[in-house]
RNA sequence: GGCACUGUAGCUCAGCGGUUAGAGCGGUGGCUUCAUAAGCCAUAGGUCCUCGGUUCAAGUCCGAGCAGUGCUACCA
C-alpha cells in the first residue's frame, strides 16, 4: 500500500534572495515530488523562511525596521523566485509563527522534563554598543597564542590554535566596532550523548543516508570513546528568535527552531486544508524526505533525529543530500558574474532550460553540480529542441487525427513502455540524471524512426496516405511517452503535449499505452533555443549587480568608485595613542627566498632580508593567493620587525609580513614604493 | 597530517567481475531538407591515473602509490 510522503527543501535563510545555487535543491525536491505524484502517491511539499538569528536582527537594524517587515517582503520575493521556476510547494511558512513556537517549547519541557538539558555560565563577549552577546564569529581580534591580528573568537586562522573569545585580545565586535566587555549568561545545552543509540541506530537504517554520507557522519561524529558534545542552544539577548520559557532573557538558537519549521508549516498547511500535521508526521503510513545540502548535513543527521524521537514524531526515511553548484568549473564569483539570482535568470533566460539542465546533472551523492554555461547552452538546444520538440514539430501537421488502431512500428513503442520501469527506478532514487539520459536515448530512437518513414516523403503521394497516418501516429506517441517521462521536469511539456493530443497526461502510466483516434491540434512550438547571447547577457547583468567590481579597463582615478563592503565587513578599530602605534616596527624588508612549505596547504616559507646580513625567517599563511613563491623572490614587503616569534610546527617564525584582504584567493602583499631601502622603518 | 570522494574518448559522464570498453556533445566526411539551420548515416579519437596482487577472467575486487576535490588540522 502507497505510503503518503512528506517531502521538504532546506529553509531559506531570510537574509538574502534565491540564487541558482539554492536553485539546485528547490528543483531537485520539486522534480522528484512530481514524479511520485505522477506514480500516484500522495505527496506534500512543505517549506518555509528561515527567519532566526543574528544576522536577520542586526540587517532589520540597519535597514531601520522590525524583523517582520523584514521578514515579509523577503519570504514575498523568495515565493514569486520560486514560482516562477516552476517550483511548487504545497505551504510556504515562516519559523516566526506562532505553531513553530509552540512545537518549539514542547521540544523544550520535554527536553527539561527527561533531564536533557545541561545549564552551564559561560562567560561570553557583550558588545554594549549593539546591546547583544557575540557569538564567536562576530567577534575578532588578536589570537592569544600567536598574536595574530583580525582573528575570530572560536579559533586563530593563522596558528589554529582553538580558544574561547574571551581569550582574543583586542577584541572588537564586528556588529558596532564597539570593544566588547565581558558578561556571564547561562547556555543551555543539550546532552546529544544521550540519544546516541537513537541517532547511531538511524544513521544505520538502510537507505537514511547515501553510504558516503553515513560514513562521514560515523567518523566525523559517532566515534568510539568519544561522547557527542552537548549541543548550546541558547542565546542570551538580544537575539532575534523565541524565548526560552524557563530562562527569561534567552532566546532558542536559530538551529534549534528551524528545523520544527519543518512540521510548523505542515501544521499551518492542515490548518487551512483541515488536515492534521499528525498525519503527516507520525505513525506508519507516512514517509518523511528532507532534501538538503550537505553544508548542514550535521544539524539534520545529528539533532534533527533526536528531536523527533523525543517529541515522539517520525525519523526521516530518507535525507537526500546534495553538493554544492560551481559554475564554469568553479565556485560562484561575484566578480565573474556567476553568482546569479534566480531573478536575473528569470530576466534574461527561459526557467525550464534550467530545470532540464539541473534534472540532467542530478545524482543521489553529495559530489558538486557544475553548471557550465556553454553545455548548458549545447545540451539544452540538442536534447530538448532538437530531439524531443523536433519529433512534434516535424510530424504534428501532417495529419489530421492519429489511426484509429496504433501501427506496426518495430516493437519501438513497446520497448520505450518497458524503459520506463528503468527510468522511474531512477528518478525514485534521485538519479535524475540517469533518468535524462536514458529518456534521450529513446527520442533518437524515435528520430531514427521518423527518418526512415519520412512522412514527408509519403505524403507527396495520395496512395501512401495510410503509411502517413501510421508513421505519423506512432511518431506522435512515442513524443508522448516522452512527454511523460519528462514530465516531473518539464511539467508544461506534457500539458501541451495533453493539448495537441487532445487527452491530457495525467500519470506514468500513460507512457504505457498508445493514444489512438485523437484529433491533433494545432502544433505550437514549445520552446525556443538559447540563445547564448542571452546567457552572456545575464552574465553580465549579474556582473554589474556585483558591488564594488567595475569592469576591468582603463580607469582614471576619478572613475573609481570603491564601495563600502570592505570597511563594513571589518569596522574600525578603536583609537589607539601613538605611543601604542609606535610599539609597533614596521621595517622595509626584501624577500630573498620563498619556498612552500611541505604539509601545508596555506602556507609560505619566507627569508626576508633587512639589508646587511640580517635576515629573517617567517611563516606566512598567503600560499593560496600566492601559490607560487618564485615570483615573491626579490620583491619588497612590509615586515612586523618586533613581534614576538612563535615557534610553529614548520620552524621558527621571526615576525610577519603584512597584507589586506579577507583571506583565501583574497590576499595582498603591501609593497614599498621604489627607493624603499630593506631596512628602513616604516612609521 | 586525518577522514572521505573522484581519476574511463577533446568536454560531460555511463559501465562496478565475463564477448572486440560505451553514450551525448564536440571533430571529420556524406545524406536529407519534414522540422525552431533541426534530423539521419559513417568515421576518427582511449596505456579505462600508476605499480603490484586475487581470479579461468579486472576500468570492474584487494593493497600500495600518484593526482584532483570536499571536510578537517596546520596557517605571527
Amino acid at each position: 500500500m502507497p505510503k503518503r510522503l512528506l517531502v521538504t527543501a532546506a529553509l531559506p535563510y531570510a537574509n538574502g534572495h534565491i540564487h541558482i545555487g539554492h536553485l539546485v535543491e528547490y528543483l531537485m525536491t520539486d522534480v522528484w515530488v512530481r514524479y511520485q505524484r505522477l506514480q500516484g502517491r500522495q505527496a506534500a511539499y512543505i517549506c518555509a523562511d528561515d527567519t532566526h538569528g543574528t544576522a536577520i536582527m542586526m540587517a532589520a537594524r540597519k535597514a531601520g525596521v522590525p524583523e517582520s517587515a523584514l521578514l515579509a517582503e523577503m519570504s514575498a520575493a523568495h515565493q514569486q523566485d520560486f514560482a516562477d521556476f516552476g517550483i511548487r510547494f504545497d505551504h510556504y511558512g515562516s519559523t516566526d509563527s506562532a505553531t513553530n513556537k509552540a512545537f518549539v517549547y514542547e521540544i523544550w519541557a520535554k527536553l527539561r522534563a527527561a533531564g536533557h538539558i545541561d545549564q552551564k555560565t559561560v562567560t561570553q563577549l557583550y558588545d554594549p554598543t549593539a546591546g547583544a552577546f557575540l557569538a564567536d564569529r562576530f567577534v575578532k581580534g588578536i589570537c592569544p597564542k600567536c598574536g595574530a591580528p583580525d582573528q575570530y573568537g572560536d579559533s586563530c586562522d593563522k596558528c589554529g590554535a582553538t580558544y574561547e573569545a574571551t581569550d582574543l585580545k583586542q577584541p572588537k565586535s564586528t556588529l558596532s566596532g564597539a570593544v566588547p566587555e565581558l558578561r556571564e549568561a547561562v547556555h543551555a545545552f543539550v546532552k546529544l550523548e544521550d540519544f546516541r543509540t537513537i541517532i547511531a541506530d538511524w544513521v544505520g537504517r538502510d537507505g537514511a543516508l547515501h553510504p558516503d554520507m553515513q560514513k562521514w557522519v560515523r567518523n566525523t561524529f559517532l566515534i568510539e570513546g568519544e561522547p557527542l558534545r552537548s549541543w548550546d542552544v541558547s542565546r542570551p539577548a538580544a537575539y532575534f528568535g523565541f524565548e526560552i520559557p524557563d530562562l527569561p532573557g534567552n532566546y532558542f538558537y536559530v538551529w534549534l527552531d528551524a528545523p520544527f519549521g519543518y512540521i510548523a508549516s505542515t501544521a499551518d498547511w492542515c490548518a487551512k486544508t483541515g488536515d492534521t500535521w499528525q498525519h503527516w508526521w507520525q505513525g506508519d503510513g507516512v514517509e518523511v524526505h528532507h532534501f538538503i545540502g550537505k553544508d548542514i548535513a550535521k544539524f539534520h543527521t545529528l539533532f534533527w533525529p533526536a528531536m523527533l524521537r523525543l517529541a515522539g514524531h517520525n525519523l526521516p526515511e530518507k535525507i537526500h543530500i546534495h553538493g554544492f553548484l560551481t559554475v564554469n568549473g568553479e565556485k560562484m564569483s561575484k566578480s565573474k558574474g556567476t553568482f546569479i539570482r534566480a531573478r536575473t535568470y528569470l530576466d534574461h533566460l527561459d526557467p525550464r532550460w534550467l530545470r532540464y539542465y539541473y534534472a540532467a546533472k542530478f545524482t543521489d551523492g553529495a559530489e558538486d553540480l557544475d553548471l557550465s554555461l556553454d553545455e548548458f547552452t549545447a545540451k539544452v538546444n540538442a536534447d530538448l529542441i532538437g530531439k524531443v520538440v523536433n519529433l512534434a514539430s516535424r510530424t504534428a501537421k501532417f495529419v489530421p487525427r492519429l489511426a484509429t488502431t496504433y501501427p506496426e512500428d518495430g516493437g519501438l513503442f513497446t520497448r520505450a513502455a518497458t524503459e520506463g520501469t528503468a527510468i522511474a527506478a531512477a528518478y525514485d532514487a534521485g538519479n535524475t540524471g540517469e533518468a535524462m539520459r536514458r529518456i534521450m536515448a529513446l527520442a533518437d530512437r524515435a528520430n531514427e524512426f521518423v527518418e526512415k518513414a519520412a512522412p514527408w516523403a509519403l505524403k507527396k503521394d495520395p496512395a501512401k496516405a495510410a503509411d502517413l497516418e501510421a508513421a505519423c501516429s506512432v511518431a506522435l506517441n512515442l513524443f508522448r511517452q516522452l512527454c511523460v517521462y519528462l514530465a516531473p521536469v518539464l511539467p508544461d511539456f506534457a500539458e501541451e503535449c495533453g493539448r495537441l493530443l487532445g487527452t491530457p497526461i495525467t500519470r506514468w502510466s500513460d507512457a504505457q499505452s498508445p493514444l489512438t483516434g485523437t484529433a491533433i491540434a494545432e502544433f505550437k512550438p514549445l520552446m525556443n533555443r538559447i540563445d547564448p547571447l542571452k546567457v552572456q547577457a545575464m552574465v553580465d547583468a549579474s556582473k554589474a549587480e556585483a558591488p564594488g567590481t567595475p569592469d576591468p579597463g582603463p580607469r582614471t582615478p576619478d572613475a573609481v568608485t570603491d564601495g563600502p563592503e570592505a570597511l563594513a565587513a571589518e569596522p574600525l578599530a578603536p583609537i589607539i595613542t601613538f605611543d601604542d602605534f609606535a610599539k609597533v616596527d614596521l621595517r622595509v624588508a626584501r624577500v630573498v627566498n620563498a619556498e612552500e612549505v611541505p604539509k601545508a596547504k596555506k602556507i609560505l616559507k619566507l627569508t626576508l632580508s633587512l639589508g646587511g646580513d640580517q635576515t629573517r625567517t617567517v611563516f606566512a599563511g598567503i600560499k593560496t593567493a600566492y601559490p607560487d613563491p618564485k615570483p615573491l623572490v626579490g620583491r619588497l614587503v612590509v615586515f612586523v620587525a618586533n613581534l614576538a616569534p612563535r615557534q610553529m610546527s614548520f620552524g621558527l617564525s621571526e615576525g610577519m609580513v603584512i597584507a589586506a584582504g579577507p583571506g583565501d584567493q583574497d590576499i595582498y602583499l603591501l609593497a614599498p614604493d621604489s627607493g624603499a631601502k630593506p631596512g628602513q622603518r616604516i612609521r
